[in-house]
DNA sequence: GCAGCGAAAATATCT
DNA sequence: TTTTCGCTGC
């Protein structure tokens, strides 16, 4: 026999062993992150300095280097945040990046407890429900136990959430969430306990889980069960998290044992720009990173390359302001800009013709629409705005607000698919039940009694038993549900027929129907692309469609849309002209956070947050005067814009065109004198 | 136990 | 302005 000597195959380490060119590509920071091997690092990374850039490129060196796709995981803020970078990653290298895994926490959490839910005693189909949902019950377990009448004040069902919600995501005990939020409801911690027990009770019961038990279930199956947790972590070779900041306790602990097994985990982040505390996120995360894994190599990226020094300059002024201070400083070697510009109307209305005006000019200069963006604090602050737009035929999309799925119409609809998907998920069966004439919250509570223990649970035939005004109506829904459970009709087809059902109910309940009967039709429309209705579910629960999105996806094939955005929601990305509109004191920073020195410096942080994603040019934008939803004014422009003077930020004056015109005649005049 | 009416309250950012 | 609570009549 011939020996056929193997040499040892050399580990790829230098960018001199790659086909992508990363040292032309990259800088020293950046390189030492991409060609960071094993062992746990932290990238501290500033605005602008490159970051998804960074990932992107260690993505596709560790696949190019033989590390199978399926070993990485790439978890970042949003999901469109991960698509995006597997998409970039794939153009650099090729089409294998796409296998790797990436998504949000929440995103991964689902996947693993979909995969071993019998362990922690759920079925393959539990249901995540969204906010309303939690809330709804909430409410329920609220009234139930209510037994002796008080007459103290009890948090209503918003703040109950919330203070449960704050417990999980801080890691927090009840009395101390109470003590330092809510010092009001202290005497009813007892009952407050109870009513979270009682929440986690009937999730459970009904085989669904809120966002927090997403996280919470899946720390429990790692940690108590040791050989789930040593399947997962091997298979997690190289894991990234990205915008660490704006992780919270649970979910740096999750971290840590999504890496337990190799210990090559990558946290990148940048803690001026956290701005998600309200969800529990919590930057010190990222201080405890070295301390939490041993032996952390430091990255930090610091030169930034979005912005001009104009645009660094108001950023960096705004760091100042903060009260907890900042070793930091934006500095870029791009060349000169325009000052940021500080634009005063005088009405909200004003504002959004400014806007709408400057947008359609700049379309006029060649740039494109989706190269600027329209930034504001709360959803609400561009309902003007988008009137607007509309009436310029002004293509836009919407990031953040209000949710296509949460309006009262699209959750009924998709209802109807829940109790389909899983019929033990109660809120759902009340919501279907509830919308037929006669039957309220006792009478659906019975009926699901029934409906749990039917050998069929679509099959609601209870003629013999009731003789009940809403019989009839129970029959019309009992055969609907039984032909969409028996054909197997596809996605599209099972929202069409429901919607079909809906109809008649949505033009009874509502005096806006004819709004909302489009609204379904749109939703017929975008089911078409999902594959099943549990993985609909799922998706819509996870990454919910904003409201806009669905009537603007007909305009937006013919021309890149203009984007609207919540700051929050505009996190990672950068345009060329960035306008934040509202800048009013009271809006940015919030009224309600004014209070609180830590609140404010995030209101603060937020406007940062929004600077930094410009590139060439920026605006400052408040009308003199705006009202708020039910009678306060807002008359200051946000004290953050206060003390900059005429070397950061120029003044912008509108001018109406007859006034201009009176003006110019007025020179005229003076000239022919 | 349901539905409808009038009075009273009311935080927003997102997975 | 919109949502939520509590009361009343059916």
């Amino acid at each position: 026999m011939k020996k056929f000597v193997l040499k040892k195959e050399e580990p790829r380490k230098r960018p001199e062993d790659y086909s992508i060119p990363y040292a032309d590509l990259l800088n020293k920071q950046q390189l030492d992150a991409v060609f960071h091997e094993k062992g746990p690092a932290l990238v501290v990374a500033g605005a602008g300095t490159g970051k998804t850039r960074t990932l992107v490129h260690r993505v596709a060196r560790l696949v190019e280097s033989g590390v199978k796709p399926s070993n990485i995981l790439l978890l970042t803020f949003t999901r469109r945040a991960a698509k995006e970078m597997l998409n970039r990653a794939s153009n650099i290298l090729d089409e294998r990046c796409k296998q790797v895994q990436g998504g949000t926490f929440h995103f991964y959490c689902s996947l693993l407890l979909h995969r071993h839910a019998e362990i922690i005693g759920y079925p393959s189909n539990f249901t995540i429900i969204d906010t309303a949902d939690a809330l709804e019950v909430i409410q329920f377990v609220r009234t139930e136990l209510k037994l002796n009448k008080k007459k103290k004040r009890f948090p209503n069902k918003n703040t109950l959430l919330n203070i449960i919600s704050t417990c999980i995501n801080k890691h927090l005990d009840l009395r101390v969430v109470l003590q330092e939020q809510y010092p009001q409801f202290l005497e009813q911690e007892e009952k407050i306990q109870q009513v979270g027990l009682a929440y986690q009770e009937y999730k459970e019961k009904n085989y669904v889980m809120d966002f927090d038990d997403l996280l919470i279930k899946t720390r429990q199956l790692l940690t108590q069960h040791e050989d789930i947790r040593i399947k997962v972590a091997s298979q997690n070779q190289f894991v990234m998290v990205d915008e660490f900041q704006d992780t919270n306790k649970l979910q740096a602990e999750l971290t840590e044992l999504f890496s337990s097994v190799h210990g090559n985990v990558m946290a990148v982040g940048d803690d001026a720009q956290s701005i998600y505390s309200f969800r529990g996120a919590d930057h010190q995360n990222i201080m405890d990173f070295p301390e939490r894994f041993e032996g952390t190599k430091l990255i930090k990226l610091e030169e930034n390359y979005r912005s001009t020094p104009q645009i660094l300059n108001v950023a960096n002024n705004l760091l100042k302001q903060a009260s907890f201070k900042f070793d930091k400083q934006l500095y870029s070697e791009i060349k000169d800009g325009e000052l940021p510009a500080l634009v005063q109307s005088s009405s909200e209305h004003d504002q959004s013709r400014f806007i709408t005006q400057a947008v359609l000019q700049l379309r006029e200069q060649e740039m494109e629409l989706n190269e600027m963006a329209v930034l504001f604090r709360n959803g609400r602050d561009s309902f003007d705005l988008e009137v607007e737009l509309n009436r310029k035929n002004i293509p836009f999309v919407k990031y953040g607000g209000q949710k296509f799925t949460e309006a009262a119409h699209i959750k009924d609809v998709l209802a109807h698919i829940r109790v389909l998907v899983n019929p033990m998920d109660t809120i759902a069966w009340n919501r279907v039940l509830m919308l037929l004439d006669g039957i309220g919250p006792k009478t659906a509570q019975d009926l699901f009694e029934w409906i749990r223990l039917a050998k069929n649970p679509y099959r609601l035939d209870l003629s013999d038993t009731t003789s009940q005004s809403y019989i009839d109506q129970l029959k019309v829904l009992s055969k609907l549900l039984v032909a969409l459970k028996e054909n197997d009709h596809s996605v599209a087809k099972v929202v069409e027929l429901v919607v079909d059902y809906y109809r008649d109910f949505c033009k009874d309940r509502y005096d806006d129907y004819p709004k909302r009967l489009k609204d379904l039709e749109a939703f017929v429309n975008v089911s078409e692309s999902f594959t099943s209705l549990p993985k609909m579910l799922e998706e819509l629960a996870l990454d919910p469609i904003t409201a806009t999105a669905v009537d603007t996806e007909q305009k937006t094939k013919e021309e890149a849309p203009l984007i609207l955005s919540t700051i929050h929601s505009a996190k990672g990305l950068e345009w060329k002209h960035v306008f934040i509109i509202q800048c009013l004191d009271g809006i940015i920073p919030s009224a309600y956070s004014v209070e609180d020195e830590e609140q404010l410096d995030e209101e603060l942080r937020l406007l940062y947050v929004a600077a930094t994603r410009a590139k060439d040019m920026l605006y400052f934008s408040y009308p003199v005067l705006a009202q708020s939803a039910y009678g306060d004014y807002f008359t200051q422009p946000s004290r953050f814009l206060k003390d900059m003077n005429n070397d950061l930020v120029e003044e912008w004056k509108l001018v109406e065109e007859e006034q201009q015109q009176q003006i110019e005649e007025g020179n005229q005049q003076q000239l022919t004198d």
